[in-house]
DNA sequence: TCTGGGGTCCTAGGACCC
DNA sequence: TCTGGGGTCCTAGGACCC
């Protein structure tokens, strides 16, 4: 790399006309979308995941938005801090407090983000200068299943909720089989009338598929601690660890 | 958003093993 | 064993995303 501050350098020029190069796909699709299904889309165009989401958000609805890699920097400036893929409600009032407001602010911020964001000062930094080099994540590989169910009135009612929770089992046990997956973990997920929500998980040596089981453990889980000890809002359910079924591991053989 | 549902990832503590 | 250090696994909670 070389070239100072506001120089274009040649691996800007390069990307940059490999990003014009994307435009009229970009209204290809556009077009085949309104003509197929009579919708509008808005598509970003930029160097990397972080910066073509931001330019997809950038012109709702109808919009097409190509950040060039030279002006990245400066089109990220204005936007709010909690505008960067990863800083929600509890880091975007952190940042606020130290008076970061705009991702501008970050760029020149001259403190320790450690100090503010631990692990993530480095990452943060990085995206406020437009820089992620997260790979595309082209696997759909599935790592947990779950169900939840909020109900209308707060219940410690045993027949409701074990209606509910095998209700969910079923629901799970539906998506396992459908995906071709066992699971070895299950979990709890209980909350209570003041909104105090709790989890417990269990993993287990065999992988499991069936509904029954699920439920079952789930019930044990309940029980172990005697969880339901008042009423629940909210009662879910899931499984993780997941692998293919025993007995189907070497089906491709 | 006094709060719906389904996910992913990260962190921290404890158990257990060598 | 009134114990050091480490690695790994499991568990629980929280932040965040769509």
């Amino acid at each position: 790399m070389s070239g100072g501050v506001g120089e274009e350098t040649s691996d800007q020029r390069s990307n940059d006309e490999a990003l014009v190069l994307a435009l009229p796909i970009a209204r290809e699709l556009k077009r085949k979308i309104a003509a197929e299904r009579q919708l509008t889309a808005t598509v970003g165009i930029a160097a990397n995941k972080l910066l073509a989401k931001l330019a997809s958000d950038f012109k709702k609805p109808d919009g097409l938005t190509l950040i060039p890699e030279r002006e990245k920097v400066q089109f990220l400036r204005p936007l709010p801090v909690r505008a960067i893929h990863g800083v929600g409600r509890v880091t975007e009032e952190i940042l606020n407090t130290a008076g970061l407001l705009k991702i501008g602010d970050l760029q020149d911020y001259k403190g320790d983000l450690r100090a503010l964001v631990g692990s993530f000062a480095a990452q943060l930094r990085a995206f406020a200068f437009g820089e992620d080099d997260r790979p595309l994540a082209l696997d759909d590989k599935i790592k947990s299943i779950s169900s939840e169910e909020t109900f209308l009135h707060d219940t410690e009612d045993r027949k409701i909720l074990k209606k509910s929770l095998s209700e969910q089992a079923a629901d799970v046990a539906a998506k396992l089989e459908r995906k071709q997956l066992a699971a070895q973990t299950v979990q709890v997920k209980l909350r209570y009338g003041d909104f105090t929500t709790l989890t417990r998980q269990i993993t287990v040596e065999e992988p499991i598929t069936k509904a029954e089981e699920i439920y079952r453990l789930a019930c044990f889980l309940l029980a172990r601690e005697r969880l339901v000890s008042r009423p629940l809002r909210l009662l879910g359910l899931g499984v993780s660890n997941l692998d293919l079924p025993v007995g189907r591991q070497l089906v491709l053989w």
